[in-house]
Formats: structure tokens, sequence, C-alpha cells
DNA sequence: CGCGGGTTTGATGATGCTCAAGCCCGGTGG
DNA sequence: CCACCGGGCTTGAGCATCATCAAACCCGCG
């Protein structure tokens, strides 16, 4: 499992990763694999790790006042998840972090004392700085687009960008991630599938 | 000018800053000094530094097709500005980062070789971990209150959370940044002041 | 005094939500 | 084998929020 996201790193960094490197990364994260809707994080928890996934796929949502879901991301393989500000501040989480599918994960606990060297490998830290350069430029874009872009075309955007997830993720899920009603969806699938 | 930096990432890490460190921030960091509406990044050009603001205040937008400005970012001293993906990818940027007060900066050029050098201090990394973990958290709250809470109280945790953001950019930027057209945000205060 | 940017006010309309009902379909138990 | 159940999806009617367009207002400044 771990080979996996040793590729990862390398494909993503110019430095390369020594033989000790690699040794540490082995001990340092923890393999993990979860059932079918398995909760990896559950509000009110600590989040402690943070997660690459192998394989699989995850929902991060919130429950409001009212009860419902508002799912804020969606992850497959290839992927990290984790609540951020949870692990960061080691304060109770307000989100559930979820697998939909079987779900295999490669954990990086904040606690072990291999965190610290862990980030200090060159070549993660390299690749740390990436994936949280793309995340943030694909945060501003969400942001941008929930409020310049009309559902219909934040809908398509997705379906371009990300067409596995309309398989592998039903359509409520899809409806609350784009920040939209299922009724909606299902009417803007409606009009989009008649062209 | 470099000793308000200083001061800022010792007081967001853990490892101290050696003489070497100092000096090496000492020469990475370009100061720069621009006065009122003056353009920092402009659209098409790449965009070559991180800019930390020493005292200031700066707004980050875009120009649609209509021609009509979307303010996304608006930062003032202590904070980072840049366009990450133009950054990153050594790209044209689409977004403009304006001075809307007279500004002093410290800019990180990705080009002079001090870039890989700054981001192996301990100290810096530490910090810019943070910082990037703060901003996230900041970009999926602003994510999640867009579709989930309503104009006025988007504007009440605006007030709340950075009430001198009201005091320093006029209203119009205000409404652009909160998602909402002027007219919307001068009915909300309306209704508010009324209470 | 008149100009111009910023703000306010009003009328109208679009987008997407809420609530409610019906449909489709796979799974389960009689 | 079929009737029933339930989750997910669809469809419709009415409604809230907020955008658009247009006009007026306010006020500092040349």
């Amino acid at each position: 499992m771990v080979s996996s996201l040793i590729h990862y790193i390398q494909a993503r960094s110019s430095s390369p990763l020594s033989e000790k490197d690699i040794s540490l990364i082995n001990e340092a994260f923890i393999p993990k694999k979860l059932r079918k809707r398995q909760l990896l994080l559950q509000k009110g928890e600590v989040c402690k790790y943070i997660a690459f996934i192998v394989k699989g796929a995850t929902r991060q949502y919130t429950v409001d006042d009212e009860g419902n879901e508002r799912v804020l991301n969606l992850c497959i393989e290839g992927w990290w998840t984790s609540d951020r500000e949870s692990f960061h501040k080691e304060a109770p989480s307000i989100y559930n972090i979820e697998t939909w599918e079987e779900t295999e994960f490669l954990l990086l606990p904040k606690a072990n004392g291999y965190y610290e060297q862990v980030n200090s490998i060159p070549a993660f830290n390299e690749m740390r700085i990436k994936l949280d350069d793309n995340q943030h430029m694909a945060a501003q874009k969400r942001l941008y687009a929930s409020k310049n872009h009309p559902a219909h075309v934040r809908y398509d955007e997705l379906a371009r960008l990300y067409p596995e997830f309309l398989q592998r993720f039903p359509q409520h899920i899809i409806a609350s991630y784009l920040g939209i009603t299922k009724e909606t969806l299902s009417r803007i699938r409606h009009q989009t599938a008649k062209k």
C-alpha cells in the first residue's frame, strides 16, 4: 500500500526520496481499511490524522441545526482528506468523514513523533506545498463559481473535471456538494439531457 | 520593515530563528512600496512573488466578460497576498492585485534562488504550514457560508471578524467580496441599522 | 456651481428553495 | 412468485432571496 504513496510523492517533487526517507514513511504511516459507510472521523472527535486515500471514496460533511447534511468535500483514491482545522488546533471537529465505498487509507498521525520528521523530508515538503497550492486554487475557483456561475454551469464543470464522481456518488450527495438541492439537480439533468 | 516579518514568523512557530536565518530573510525579501490604487500584479502577468503586507491594504479581483469586477480577497497588514496559481504554474494570472491604500510589501521572489532556502528554514516552514491551514479553514468556511447563510448573516460575520474592513474599504468593494451587489448590501445595512 | 463617485431607493424578474406528491426499482418476506 | 416497503429520483406549485435596471440622492472637490 505504501508504494502507492511513494509513487505519489515522487511524481510531485523534484527532490528524490532516499532509502531512509522511504523507511521513515513506512514507519510513520498507518494503514487502515474501512468498509462502506464507516466513519474515519466523527463529529466531536479530534482529527488525529492526515489521511492519504489509496483506494476508495469518501465524503466530508456536517449536519446543520435542522438535521440536514451538507457535503463539503468528496475524495477518491490519490487524494488527501482530514479536518485541517481540528487537526491543527486539536479541537473537536464539526465534520464527519465517511467512506462511501470500501476504502484503504494511509494515516499520518500527529502524535507519534513522526509527523515533524516526515514534514522535514524535502520531497514530502515540496509535495505538500504543491498540494496546498492546488487545494487553495480549487477552493478559490469553487468559491468564485458558487457565486458567479448558475447551478447548471457548476454541474457541467464538475462533470467535465471529475466525471467519475457522477458514477461513484448518488445524486443527492452530488447536489449537496454543488450547494443545491436534489430537486434542482434533477431538473438540471433533465434539461441538459434533452439537448 | 523586515523586523515586522521576523516578529510575525516567530509568533507563529515553535522553532527559533537563528542569526543566519534572519540574515537570509533580509537578503531574500525585497521591500516595495506602492501608492494608492497601484497594481502589485496585473492580469496577464506571471505572479513572481509571495507578498507579505507590512502596512496598508489590498484587494484581489478579476474582471469578467461583461467588465464587472469580482473581488476575491481583501488583505491588510500582517497578511500574505499573491496569486498562488500563477506563482506555482508560472502562468499568466487572471487576477489583479491592487493597493487600496498606500502599502508596504516584502516580496519573496521565486526566481532569485532564495525561495527554496527560505522555505527550508524550519521556523518559516512551520509558519507556512500554519498559514496554509488557516487559509484552508477560512476558505472552507467562506464556501460553506456562501451557500448556506443568507447575505445579511455573511455581512454580520464579516463585521464581527474583520470590523476594520468596513472602515477601510468602500461598500461596493465589500459587497463584491461578500458575493452580493452594492444595492443588496445597502438594503442589508439599512435593515440592521433599524434594530 | 456643477461634476462624479459612492450610496440609496424602487420596480421587476430570475434562480433556486420548500413542501408535497408520485414514480421507479431493487430487496425482503409471506 | 408476488406484494410490499423504502430509498432515491422526478415533477409541480408557490415562494424567498437576491440580481438587474433605472433614477435619485449625497457630498467632497475643482
